[in-house]
DNA sequence: CTCACATGGGTAAGCGCTATCCTAATATCG
DNA sequence: CGATATTAGGATAGCGCTTACCCATGTGAG
């Protein structure tokens, strides 16, 4: 090798007039060929300059190209917290899809906060992204709102395509999630079981996946006459954690005739689960538990965990062809959202 | 409100031009006030800018500018699957560290294939982020390896920086983790609480994480003189179902007397405490069981899974300063890798 | 054998920005 | 008070790429 390396010092990458250079030939012809244009290139020429590129390490610069052509190849994702195994799953779904169309994801996370979602949102415009997707659950009354809104409609007017998941936000597309249904299923399917006596965790107030399920849940349970008492709803955060001391709290109050504990997502239920343990009482037989999501975890908790399954990777990758336009048949379908009994909800008998 | 929009029909964004227009300044004050340059502008100017990028819903092209200023404001980021815990920690901390930053996260799923993360390198080099950071995780004799390198070194020859997390692939930085002498010290650990007979189940031949993992388990037993026999070996995949299927396999073979079973990573050792409670068996009564990265799941199931502590979102933040360049004094200790001993490995009476 | 017409290469005008240079106006000083 | 610094706008030359456009060929029809 020696010292007459290819670019060895080379400071700045090599571009596209440099491999044009190298190839003899013009900058046009170099584009053509290295970009699928839909002009022909004379096919000694293009062997020229692909192997140029190769010589320099060449790697078109995208924002160049994104600049030059009008529209880029980035989809925006915007997610609650990368971590959460329901939000890291429908970023799968989507980087997946996207890797499928070509496309490039960027991400990121508003930790819950709708400030910092509106900055995100205006901060992600200036990458021109062709599609951008919010999955980060959104609040019913919030300030931050309307300035979303307008952000979004912006973007939109200007060519954008925007997607949410979950909640439907009006003049925006949306992969809707049968919350409410789903929960009232689940609330018919629990009663059905022989559950009488039920009580609730859920999101702190106004986020609306979290009220969506609760009073879908609730509305299953009015079906047979059954209701909760104030008391028995409890609203901390919308994470294990929130679970487990929402389910404390409960334990707190000296709620001994508890048959069952519905959560609002399956991060809580599996809080809640702890929680119940920890309290020495044994989860599935003492209190049963029921959550929501069908996240990874809730098939290997201890009973595992009954809930309502929501096919959470397919919703991330439905969610991008929606923005855009991809869909196929299967797309007309709604999302379904399956109940799935397991044994932290053992039939009661009555 | 009614059809007098701001900008209703436009099809293509506001641009800095037509900004400094309506403005009635020039395209460089313009520039000059809306992103906080060197140069000082007249308040009034500044004002009349700001006022006319709001009424337009002006939005700097980040792509522009990227070209213009000849750096971008990326940090790309490749994992081997978004949605595992493992890479959604990891990954959670680098959004984090990033956003701190002011820079924007895009990233790529390996799907852990190497030939993949070659063209994914590849493709994201194209943003020019300012750094790259790799958590896919790496094979030892990868024949695709050395064009990776390769590649790597190109874009580093051309001002970027990579940081790998994991294993240390040598001309890079890198966030080594401990995955030999946390094996080891969990070995100690668990052969003091009077385990005499093991079990392991680790990634496919070569991956170096596993490996790393089992050698240096492997050397803390060696240490009692204590070896773990070939037929108790598995290598299943590095997945939840891996663990599965690797358990069931070790039951299958009939190994009644195995005491404890050290899985390469948490998932697995999940996987692997739902084939032993599916085979009859109670996981950590009639099988201990010990992990490695202490996910978050690792609290929540029953017995509570003994490990080894990965600050794995820690771990992410890292690897985008050391990238960057702005480390602090925390940043000069290693990573502390620590064992954690919970209920799934009780002490055994000897 | 001329002429309309594909074919495929090169030239150059942008894409939306930044940054350098230029210049007029104001401030500073012996 | 004239001379020299400062200051802060405005033109304008790129950044790396794409894409009309242009134009020298080659082709087949009349």
């Amino acid at each position: 090798m020696g010292t007459g390396d290819t670019n060895g010092e080379r400071r700045t990458p090599a571009t596209l007039h440099d491999v044009a250079r190298e190839a003899g030939v013009s900058l046009a012809t170099a584009s053509r060929s290295i970009n699928g244009s839909t002009r022909k290139v004379n096919d000694e020429y293009r062997q020229r300059v692909l192997a140029a590129a190769a010589k320099l390490d060449y790697s078109p610069n995208l924002s160049a190209q994104a600049v030059a052509r009008g529209t880029s190849m980035t989809v925006a994702l915007l997610v609650a917290d990368v971590a959460d195994p329901y939000f890291a799953q429908i970023a799968a779904g989507v980087v997946r899809e996207a890797d499928h169309e070509g496309l490039i994801v960027t991400m990121a996370a508003t930790e819950r906060d709708s400030e910092r979602e509106l900055e995100l949102v205006r901060s992600l415009r200036g990458q021109r992204p062709r599609v951008m997707i919010l999955a980060a659950s959104r609040r019913a009354d919030d300030p931050a709102s309307t300035a979303l809104a307008e952000e979004l409609r912006a973007f939109e007017a200007s060519g954008g395509r925007v997607a949410f998941i979950g909640t439907a936000e009006e003049p925006f597309r949306s992969v809707p999630l049968d919350n409410a249904t789903g929960a009232e299923s689940l609330a018919r399917a629990l009663v059905d079981a022989g559950y009488r006596s039920f009580a609730a965790l859920t999101g702190i107030e106004g986020l609306r996946t979290a009220e969506d399920r609760l009073s879908g849940f609730l509305a299953g349970l009015g079906a047979s006459g059954i209701s909760i008492a104030p008391d028995r709803i409890v609203r901390p955060a919308f994470t294990r954690d929130g679970g487990y001391d929402g389910m404390r709290t409960l334990i707190e109050r000296g709620a001994r005739d508890i048959e069952i504990v519905f959560a609002a997502n399956d991060v809580m239920a599996v809080g809640a689960m702890s929680a119940i343990r920890d309290a020495g009482l044994v989860p599935g037989r003492d209190v049963a538990v029921a959550g929501f999501d069908d996240i990874p975890t809730a098939r290997d908790v201890t009973p595992p965990l009954s809930t309502v399954r929501l096919p959470l990777e397919e919703i991330g990758r439905r969610a991008l062809r929606l923005a855009l336009g991809t869909l196929d048949e299967v797309d007309e379908l709604p999302v379904r959202a399956e109940v799935v009994l397991r044994a932290s909800t053992p039939a009661r008998g009555v």
